[in-house]
DNA sequence: TCGCCTTGCTGAAACGTTGTAGCAACTTCT
DNA sequence: AGAAGTTGCTACAACGTTTCAGCAAGGCGA
């Protein structure tokens, strides 16, 4: 294979790809692929063009099978293409286009708490899988700074860098989320958000996991003084998690005492809630922490107190992001498909950007409950 | 404030902003922010232009701070660009100044086992603080499959989408990776790359750190019988903390014994080697792994076979990036500055787009000894 | 009064892409 | 043989931005 730099910088002659219709250079020859990828400024429609002798509008319906493009130029190009490395400009696509072929994912609340999550890994996962599928780049957005007049993941959407976000975890009443969506951009968001009933969301059912792993600890192992750590309640799926507990215990057949602590879903929050129920209930059988973090902390204290667990008082989690798993005793909790969550909104977001917009807004996905150690030998199984 | 669409669609009139030269359309006026938010097709420096009675260039020229814009023009159109909420467009802008406002960070090896890993999180937490200060985005860049010819984060780069990238925990060999060395593109290693003495790179004193652990199991803990759990041996750390421990044995003033055993990297791989090294070695002191998810699953394996930790065996890791907290004893390991190594590699690579050429090429962060219960009680502390 | 500098802006071009209108050549039908 | 249709391509425009050359108007010294 031949390809020789021609006077005006750009022309790149390459025989064995192209029918030889006379060499226009007659230069010496050097891999093509050297020549190629060793160029400043990348490979363009106008250098295949140049190649195949052809003009950049015909590069370019034949790299896009248009039918009115021959079949033996749309093997030369083909090939040109692949020879010389081309790879299509995204700027010039998108300027074009006025669309990019990005996604943002978007975490409003910066900083590690959030955004150190093994949730937030797993979600990317997901997001990147889908994204990866539909040939689409996946952009990470925070806000640096509260103060600004337009958030910086708004601008990603603005400056039409993306062409639509996932927005993770955002608190209930973020104005600039609000604004994005009266705007009508193309917004999946995260989590369950009964106050924007015309948002495309996606989220877990949150009640029946707390549902099912209250039940557990009353049905299967005859718990009746139960306390729950809740994360802010000004948090969905603090709310929802602390529902799906009341609810639980309100539709059980037995008579049972519960409490409550608040904590803001921290370790450190945990280990605070426990000394606070500790405390202040007597006889506490077991504690059901609204996340692994939390139920991590909470064991810390009982530790602290040379309480036992599960043998002197159960704990339970939620998440299973990982923590549960390796502290000792396991921790039985509920499984959050972070990575499916993460599948499905990115699936949802290029629906909406193609223009469907997806019904119902709202899809739930199910949890699973994951029993470990930490609530108690399994009557049925020892 | 007024704004109101004109009949050609693009044209909006902004009374309080412009010096009030007639109102043209006068028609009711509505909130310039809510015009200018729900307008599809976003707001370009042609609709400022248009409202300040101005060329395009010279919108942009004021936006920029030209000298040669007067300031009274400039207060205008910044008043103007604000009302209307103009975000530049950044398709337009990377077109025209063939640098795109993005940088990639790219993980090869696709797939939960390194993509899932909470150091990951670390190093992302860390670049996009960095990109963040210097107004950049962060794309997430994978490989979703090994075959086709441009790997998908190589495409990423060749077609512009950002203009340098962040490589985290490539093979030695990769050849996409050698390729874009070799093309010169604007690339960050993360890690240590002794055949690559040109390109660029952040890492960690891996040997560093196995000495510190490894002395500390000899010199503080008398321990004498020592047995490593490496990683693959054709991965650079693995290579540099298994190194570290023979150095640091190797210049002891005590007689040691030791032992190898190689991992993945994986807990279950971890407890394998563990296996290994209790079957076939007698009176195990301690044993060392080069990560902190295979020391976990060596303690699995001791607890199964009712070794307590540390009584009866010391063990110890290294990365500390959240499993080694959660166990339980704590696991004594070094901890890896990821999110230093995130901001660090970020803003070389911000040095590289500009054009400088950081000297030298390779820069090493310190680690640190976290000592925890798992190497057994201090002697000074107890 | 003329040349020259400064100030403040405009027009045009370019980045790479895609789509549409149109043109030339060839085929097919009447 | 001429009309009509098909095939295969080109020219041009447009997306939004930035930059450069240049132009008009005014100030100023000679």
């Amino acid at each position: 294979m031949t390809a020789t730099p021609s006077e005006e910088g750009k022309v790149v002659a390459l025989d064995s790809v192209v029918s030889r219709q006379g060499d226009r250079s007659g230069r010496l020859s050097t891999g093509a692929t050297a020549a190629a990828s060793s160029r400043r400024g990348n490979v363009t429609l106008k250098d295949i063009a140049a190649v195949v002798g052809l003009s950049t509008s015909g590069v370019s319906m034949a790299l896009a099978d248009h039918p009115r493009i021959g079949q033996a130029t749309k093997d030369k190009v083909h090939a040109a293409a692949a020879e010389l490395g081309y790879v299509p400009n995204s700027a010039g696509r998108a300027l074009r286009s006025g669309r990019s072929a990005s996604i943002a994912i978007v975490v409003p609340n910066t900083g590690q708490h959030v955004f150190g999550h093994p949730y937030f890994m797993h979600l990317l996962v997901g997001i990147t899988a889908q994204a990866n599928a539909s040939d689409a780049a996946v952009m990470i957005s925070t806000n640096p700074d509260e103060t600004h007049g337009v958030a910086a993941y708004e601008k990603v959407l603005r400056s039409q860098a993306a062409s639509g976000a996932i927005i993770a975890s955002a608190s209930i009443n973020d104005p600039n989320v609000n604004r994005m969506l009266a705007a009508a951009m193309p917004v999946v968001l995260i989590g369950r958000f009964p106050h924007q009933p015309n948002a495309v969301s996606v989220g877990v059912d949150e009640t029946a996991g707390a549902v099912a792993i209250t039940r557990h600890l009353v049905d299967e192992h005859g718990l009746r003084r139960i306390a729950h750590i809740s994360g802010p309640l000004d948090h969905q799926t603090a709310i929802d998690r602390y529902a799906g507990f009341r609810r639980a215990l309100a539709d059980s057949d037995h008579a049972c005492t519960h409490t409550l602590a608040v904590g803001d879903f921290s370790e450190e929050s945990g280990q605070a809630a426990a000394r606070d129920i500790l405390d202040s209930m007597s006889d506490v059988q077991a504690i059901f922490a609204a996340n692994d973090e939390m139920a991590h902390g909470a064991l810390l204290e009982m530790r602290a107190r040379g309480l036992r667990v599960p043998e002197d008082i159960a704990l339970a989690g939620y998440d299973d992001f990982g923590v549960s798993r390796l502290t000792t005793p396991g921790l039985t909790t509920v499984r959050v498909p972070a990575e499916s969550l993460g599948r499905k909104a990115a699936e949802l977001l290029f629906d909406l950007v193609a223009g469907t917009i997806p019904q119902p807004t709202h899809t739930v996905l199910p949890v699973e409950l994951v029993v470990r150690e930490s609530c108690g030998a399994h009557p049925f199984s020892e």
